[in-house]
DNA sequence: ACATAATTACGATACATTATAGTTTCGAAA
DNA sequence: TTTCGAAACTATAATGTATCGTAATTATGT
């Protein structure tokens, strides 16, 4: 439930649904920045503008806020387009690349790395999320390793699997650790150097 | 540094140097239970077993602590003592781990995936902490990595800086974004399927 | 050699400071 | 009649400091 329910009231003041969106959005700001317990819910009525029993008007505490951030968040996940079909593997993977830059998710990982202590309590909400994010981009990966194995350009042995685990794991570690961008000649050295040569030499 | 220094004074009853060592311990104990934000000091103090005025006399705050402590942690976790030299890669980089270290590990992964607002709150602190806890074994493993190079194991060509940064981003990836263990199993699985394939097929 | 003073570490605990979740109150607006 | 922003307020919890009586160690005096 991304925006709270609430029998509405036949008279008086209606609500404005707008502000649920802003603290939403205000919460996922401040989780990226600061992680779970690193957000305050001063923080969160300040960034959004509202006042703070606004807030806790629509949510009766901080953890259903932060879980109803994330699902909002996880909704706005990539869009599937159509699939590259360069002939090879490395260009239809390089091609998947282009529309949307890397950073693009910079603020999702961040919020996924900082959830910390909100894990303990809401473990299935936050892996959830974390699916919602990666999902969609490893399925497009794994699509077109696939296919350049029914081409036989890489080995019936491959394992599709780890090899689209590397790539997000990679950019997580580069944004979230060595703070610095995977740029795409990276990821270029990445499929060169070590996974189309593991993909194309994999034995039993 | 794992123990902290002090002007040693020449009169006086001496520091008990053992009590190092238990709060470290407890420390990382409650960090694997509770995270970050989670471990109070006191918590650390009562299951040392020592007052909470002498985990300060040998740590002026938290972060600090808790930075010792995993580097601590890790030193515990690697051999580093004799390089090995079994004749084959794998066999070198899979002896690395030690034999008996199953639980522990995880208990290792287990408080880096609960250190999220210990790197929003202490970012320079715990890039030290990671610093020191990878970089040891980055150090061996591209060292064994180099040596099988020379031996003609793997291909002249081969990007052993990459190979080494993947293990890294597959720990760091599996404990603190998917909060799941990456077992001696898994890492067996990556050096086969990819490592060593990529490692021995690179070319120019 | 022995006693005694000085000095430091120790566990325990009280304290001070600060931070934050959550509640309530206010006047204004719809 | 209800929502709004703003802000005061309460209750709680944790970091870091200070105090206290005691134990360990060294220096000094006899």
């Amino acid at each position: 439930m991304t925006s709270p329910e609430k029998a509405t009231a036949t008279v008086g003041r209606k609500r404005n649904h707008k502000l649920d969106e802003a603290i939403l959005e205000s919460a996922i700001d401040i989780l990226a920045e600061a992680g779970f317990d690193g957000m305050t819910m001063d923080m969160v009525s300040t960034q959004a503008k509202v006042g703070k029993a606004t807030v806790y008007r629509r949510w009766s505490s901080k953890a259903e806020l932060v879980r109803d951030a994330m699902v909002h968040m996880s909704r706005n996940s990539l869009n599937i387009e159509h699939l590259p079909d360069t002939g090879t593997l490395r260009s239809d993977l390089m091609a998947l690349l282009k529309p949307h830059s890397l950073e693009y998710s910079e603020r999702k990982l961040k919020v996924l790395a900082g959830l910390g202590s909100f894990y303990a309590g809401y473990q299935e909400i936050a892996e959830d999320a974390m699916q919602g994010i990666f999902e969609p981009w490893s399925v497009l990966n794994r699509t077109l390793m696939l296919r350049a194995q029914e081409r036989g350009e890489i080995s019936p042995q491959a394992d599709i699997d780890m090899a689209c685990e590397i790539i997000v794991a990679m950019v997580t570690y580069h944004s979230r650790i060595e703070h610095r961008v995977f740029s795409k000649e990276d990821y270029a050295t990445l499929l060169d150097h070590i996974l189309l040569p593991a993909l194309k030499h994999a034995e039993g």
